[in-house]
DNA sequence: CTAATTTAGGATAAAAGAGTCCGATTATCA
DNA sequence: TGATAATCGGACTCTTTTATCCTAAATTAG
């Protein structure tokens, strides 16, 4: 979302984005790493290096990054934690979890990082996590 | 489940449970010890002991199963990890979440033990595990 | 070419979770 | 009253997940 929100014409480098959003360096590196890798950002190393979107902000949904980030085989799998999950054998919940499923997928393919950038455009910096880890301003070293 | 296909004027000692099932001793004993201790199950140590439904199958509810097992915090949390959800500082996703996240607690509050037993009451076997444990029947050892 | 900057990615550490084991406790029966 | 059959709950182990750190590689400025 913050990379949605600044202009494209330059990279973002991981340091300017932990600092205004006052997250753990490693942390966010270790994100953004894998976003690039699965083609939804795009890194360059060196002086003028950073991070940037892959693709148009309107085009990558939450379903690509929960993809990415913690994989989507819940799409497939039986919600009692059967080895199959299929209309032939189906467990307890099987009609009635598919149909929440189904709309779990559906929203996720629906959302556009655009659409939850604009939305958040005003409280970015709410991004801070539960617990108030140390950030990069004040972080205690790093050479 | 399985308790609630039992006649309930006795008590189901665990070992029966886990060779019927087909799943090991020790883990089942763990979950039932926890549905014990919050009332959905009641339990009796001794000769004729064993676990029993603390309440009618009708009225033990997956939510109650879940919170017992999982806890209900996802009811209240914010999807993205934000500290705290109220429609007073909502994440991008906030309204859309909410509606997804009261559907499941609607479904979780209205499917019953009953109603989930009588649906598989044919295949309650089918509850081994996705990965194939030992069970007691052929453990390694016990005394 | 060299120094500075910045990401890449493997190694390590820390934390959480799942599953197992075992001694203690409780109840029943002969 | 002693032997036996059970659960109870803490300790332990194993695996997975999360977070951090560190060195290497890439890029650019001078
Ligand atoms: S079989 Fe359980 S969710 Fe489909
Ligand atoms: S604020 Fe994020 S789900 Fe409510």
């Amino acid at each position: 979302m913050y990379l949605a929100l600044k202009r494209s014409d330059r990279m973002t480098p991981i340091k300017e984005l932990t600092q205004s959003l006052r997250i753990p360096f490693h942390f966010a590196a270790k994100i953004l790493q894998r976003l690039a890798r699965k083609g939804l950002l795009v890194s360059l190393k060196g002086r003028a290096g950073g991070f940037g979107l892959g693709v148009a902000p309107t085009e990558i949904t939450l379903f690509h990054i929960v993809e990415a980030i913690d994989g989507v085989e819940f799409t497939r799998r039986c919600v009692l934690g059967l080895p199959a999950c299929s209309v032939e054998n189906p467990c307890a919940l099987h009609e009635t979890w598919r149909e929440e499923r189904d709309r779990i997928y559906k929203m996720l393919v629906r959302k556009s990082v655009a659409e939850m950038a604009r939305e958040m455009k005003n409280s970015l910096h709410g991004l801070a996590a539960t617990k108030d880890k140390d950030f990069d301003g004040y972080q205690t070293n790093h050479s």
